[in-house]
DNA sequence: CGATATAGTGGGGATATGCAAACCAGTGGT
DNA sequence: ACCACTGGTTTGCATATCCCCACTATATCG
């Protein structure tokens, strides 16, 4: 009891880290946000970003995933389409649907967008030992992964 | 040089996957933005969830932290005092200035709200042995913690 | 084959938020 | 005592996004 106990402490504990790490970037991401590209809404860039770290999806899927509406979501993929940030093929096996990816274009704009605004979290593990940086990274990724 | 190389490999993977960490919990984050409170607009829950993971602070700087625009940041404060989410008291050393807080049923309300929707990330680290997820509560702490 | 459901797209109205400006009370320097 | 400045609040306006609805093309089930 002992031990589960302690366990549930520590997924509490994770949540409120998780919350924290949330709370202390969302400044940045929305100011990411806003700067991503000068012919487009903010919200394009959270679709830009889940593409860039999740890979090519249906529009369906990527409204879902990132909490915004299908309608939005589509015009919004219509503009990216049409400035050449995103590339879009028929979904294999449904002709009614089409997969879209970021162009390198897109995804080189992401890159720098991330970059740019990133920079302080570059400095917060500057003391950190190798070490521990590589454990971080590797843990995150398994918590992102997809299930 | 390898090892130069090597940390700005790590800290580049860091910055993805701290990206794939926000774009996967971005949606959360709104939903649980929207049902926070019915009397509230989805950004109060912003406030409330830094004001819980920070603690007290001035409007201003709560603003700054969580992106948000001052006057839209103060009218928000405003009604969370009225619900009794929030209490403020002046700053020491500056009578301009007040300090605010979530009272004792606001800490509740971020709460419930994160508990509600925030299952997803329980079920994930289910697999995971104690060391592991000890050491990642520990990793997170470090880098969230303030400047 | 016919009926119903789903993927993507578009429109129209409602709301939330950002931005700019004005204002007041208090601060700090001169 | 003055004056420039800052923190907070309020107001008016612009825009982004959501929500509901409709429409077309395809898919799926009977």
């Amino acid at each position: 009891m002992q031990t589960s106990g302690d366990r549930r402490q520590l997924q509490l504990a994770l949540g409120e880290q998780i919350n924290a790490l949330l709370s202390a970037t969302r400044a940045l991401s929305e100011r990411s946000a806003a700067h991503f590209h000068p012919a487009l809404q903010p919200a394009a860039f959270h679709v830009a970003r889940w593409l860039y770290a999740y890979g090519p999806a249906k529009p369906s899927v990527v409204a879902e995933a990132v909490g915004m509406d299908r309608s939005s979501t589509s015009t919004l993929i219509g503009k990216m389409r049409t400035l050449g940030l995103l590339s879009a093929d028929p979904s294999p096996g449904d002709r009614r649907s089409i997969t879209v990816g970021l162009t390198p274009e897109g995804r080189a704009r992401v890159a720098a967008t991330l970059e740019d605004r990133g920079q302080e979290f570059y400095t917060r593990t500057e003391s950190w030992t190798t070490d521990d940086l590589t454990r971080l990274v590797e843990l995150l990724g398994r918590l992102t992964a997809e299930p």
